[in-house]
DNA sequence: GTGATGTGTTCGTCAAGGCGAACACTTGGA
DNA sequence: TCCAAGTGTTCGCCTTGACGAACACATCAC
């Protein structure tokens, strides 16, 4: 994550060091505000789901002319409203939040910042860092039989997901390793210690690594 | 998505139909509130930009105050409020909110719900439906040659990654896809058509679809 | 037609969020 | 030692979010 300052967590970030004062005061400009993308979100999912106004302020709880002002894209709700409407759309409350910046990215087999080894015969190309809003990492693993490696547990909240390609692998809990063939999947916790060892000569994965 | 019910958005989501009364009053037991998760990941990430409380209320432009009770678990700051912090954090919002909960996993190659497929040669197991927060799906293709698989847009804001494992194909837009070879690895907008052609026998990809 | 149920909207009221200022407290020069 | 500059905390005050009730409107049964 460390080079990947290109791609930062907010589409077009204005914290304003000095002109702070102007967020403070109610009549704020909202460069990028959430608060219209709440609106139409939540008009959406709602109707996706196949629900009344009412139906819904009743079952999250909250009042009918609350969520017709939100959707009106009028009013700065709380966490615990809007968490409670993510609820009771059985949706990630991320959804209703963030907008999305999609984007067609291609990286061949070769390329790609490789991933400081330190091993040879263990090789980690970045596939994909984290972009806007997920906080997800995709690494392409190629590994030499040898000595397992051992990975140092991650930040908490980190889970690892990995789809072998080719050759065998032993990876998963240092305590409790499944051994994958081709087309086999694990996931894990990556803030436990956890191995990667190849089994195979010219062993290949692909490593998604969710920071949650 | 279909037959995944199992994994829902939310850890312990509490929709009560009726008792949706006792979280609209203040004095709401609170199952898996978000607020002392807020307080909790505001102070750690703070702390780990090595930003004072001062210095991050100034960059948000947010009262020192408001800051310091945030921290404390006392009070339940808006949208604006929270979205100014992890601007200013340079963090996704989703993470001062979400609760996590990583498990192991573990699919063999054969194993796991194949997904309907409307043509015999193309086949996408799933390996990992969209945990409680995010919003990604894990599949593994499996394709013989044949004609294009045009897949219809899914809705907006999706974000689908490939990488090859084994065989070549052409995977991408649909008016601009790009031939792959093993440990390839390509990102598209979901929400345009899109193809996945195989080129050689055997041909087997990962696939990483984001909703956003 | 007319009442009954549904939709989503707009009112007035009250509690709570967010604000600046004042407050204890530790640190490091002069 | 004392003052200055930093930390994070607690105060009144005003603004504003969230509430319930009343509202206008569409639909359907009788």
């Amino acid at each position: 994550m460390s080079d990947a300052d290109s791609a930062r967590h907010h589409p077009r970030a204005t914290a304003e060091p000095q002109a702070g004062a102007a967020a403070a005061g109610g009549t704020a400009t909202e460069t990028t505000g959430p608060l219209t993308h709440i609106a139409s979100a939540l008009r959406r999912e709602r109707q996706r789901a196949g629900m009344s106004l009412t139906e819904l302020a009743r079952r999250a709880g909250v009042a009918k002319s609350t969520l017709s002002q939100l959707e009106s894209a009028a009013g700065n709700p709380s966490v615990e409203t809007l968490w409670a409407l993510s609820v009771a759309l059985d949706v990630p409350f991320a959804l209703l939040v963030q907008p999305a910046r999609p984007q067609v990215q291609l990286v061949r087999a070769g390329e790609g910042p490789r991933f400081a080894a330190d091993r040879a015969d263990y090789l980690a190309t970045v596939l994909s860092t984290c972009p806007p809003n997920a906080r997800r990492d995709l690494y392409l693993i190629t590994a030499e039989p040898g000595p397992a490696r051992e990975s140092d547990p991650h930040m908490p909240g980190v889970v690892e997901h990995v789809v072998l390609s080719a050759g065998r692998a032993l990876v998963g809990p240092s305590d409790d390793p499944a051994e994958l063939a081709p087309g086999d999947y694990i996931a894990y916790p990556g803030d436990l210690p956890h191995v990667f060892e190849a089994l195979d000569p010219g062993t290949t994965a692909v490593l998604v690594s969710e920071h949650t």
